[in-house]
DNA sequence: CTTGACCCTCCAGTGACTGGAACCCCCATA
DNA sequence: TATGGGGGTTCCAGTCACTGGAGGGTCAAG
C-alpha cells in the first residue's frame, strides 16, 4: 500500500509517517520506483501509534509499547508501569491547568473590559506570587 | 544590577533571561565591561513576563501584555480579550486532558499488571477509536 | 503528450527554552 | 604575581514531534 492510502486507514498524516519511518517506529518495504511498500502489519502499527499518541503518550514511550506489543512473552505489568506513569503526568497536568484556569477566571472576572484604562489583570500580573 | 541577581528577584534562569533580550522582551544597558546592566523597570518586566508565563500565557500573549502594560492608554477590554482567550484554550486542554485521564484510567484499571503477557491495555490500543 | 495527482528527498522552521564550549572579568588569597 | 573561583559574555546545537516548502520523479487518464 502506498503512503497516502496508509495515511488515510491510520488518520495519520503522510508527513508524520515518513518521520516515524525516519525514528525507525516503521520500516515499510521499497517498490521499484522508490515509494514505500507498506504491508498489513506496517499499517496495524501506525494505527497502535497513532492511538497511542492521542492518548498522550510520548514517542519514546510508544516505541516502548510497541516493542511490548510485539513481545510475545512481556509481562502486563511492564505495560501497566508505563500507562500509569503517564496516568500521574497527565494528572499533575491537569492540576497544574486547573489552578491556571482558577486564577485567570477570577482575574477575566474582576476586569470590566471596558474602555478604560485600569485593568485588574494587569494589575495582578504584577502583584501575585509566581506559581 | 547584573543578570544573576536579576535571575533571583525575577525567579527565572539567567538563559531564561538572556533569550528574553534576544527576542526583544527586555533591552538591558551595558556596562563598559559588556555586562548587562538592568534597570528596575527591567525587573520590574521580567516579574510580569515570569507571571504571565506562568500563567500559560504564549510569548506573543507576553508581548502584547508587555505593550497594553506599558501603554497608559490601553482599554481594560484589550487585556481581556487576551485573558479571556487563553483561558478558552485552557478549558479545551483540560477537557483533552481529562478525556484523556479517563480512558487511561479504564486501562490502567482492568489491565492486572502481573507476570502474564495478556494486557488489556496494549489489546484497546488496537481497537479503541482513534481520538 | 500533457495534465494532475501522487510520490520522493532534503532543508529549514516551529516554541520556548536548555546545555555546552570557549572565552572574558573581577576579587581574594598564597 | 599567579591562581582559583565565581561571576559574566557569545554562539552553536539540541530538545519534541512534527510541518512547510523547494525541487524533482512516477503514474494513470484523456
Amino acid at each position: 500500500m502506498n503512503i497516502g492510502d496508509v495515511a488515510k486507514q491510520a488518520g495519520l498524516p503522510a508527513k508524520t509517517i515518513r518521520y516515524y519511518e525516519d525514528i525507525g517506529l516503521v520500516k515499510p518495504l521499497r517498490d521499484p520506483n522508490g515509494y514505500r511498500a507498506f504491508r498489513p502489519s506496517d499499517v496495524h502499527k501506525l494505527v497502535f501509534l497513532g492511538r497511542s499518541r492521542a492518548l498522550g503518550f510520548t514517542i519514546e514511550d510508544c516505541r516502548a509499547l510497541l516493542a511490548l506489543w510485539e513481545d510475545q512473552d512481556r509481562a502486563s505489568a511492564d505495560v501497566r508501569a508505563i500507562a500509569k506513569d503517564h496516568l500521574a503526568q497527565i494528572e499533575t497536568k491537569i492540576a497544574d491547568l486547573e489552578a491556571m484556569r482558577n486564577t485567570l477566571s477570577d482575574l477575566v472576572r474582576d476586569c470590566a473590559g471596558d474602555s478604560r484604562p485600569d485593568c485588574p489583570i494587569l494589575q495582578k500580573l504584577e502583584d501575585f506570587p509566581t506559581g
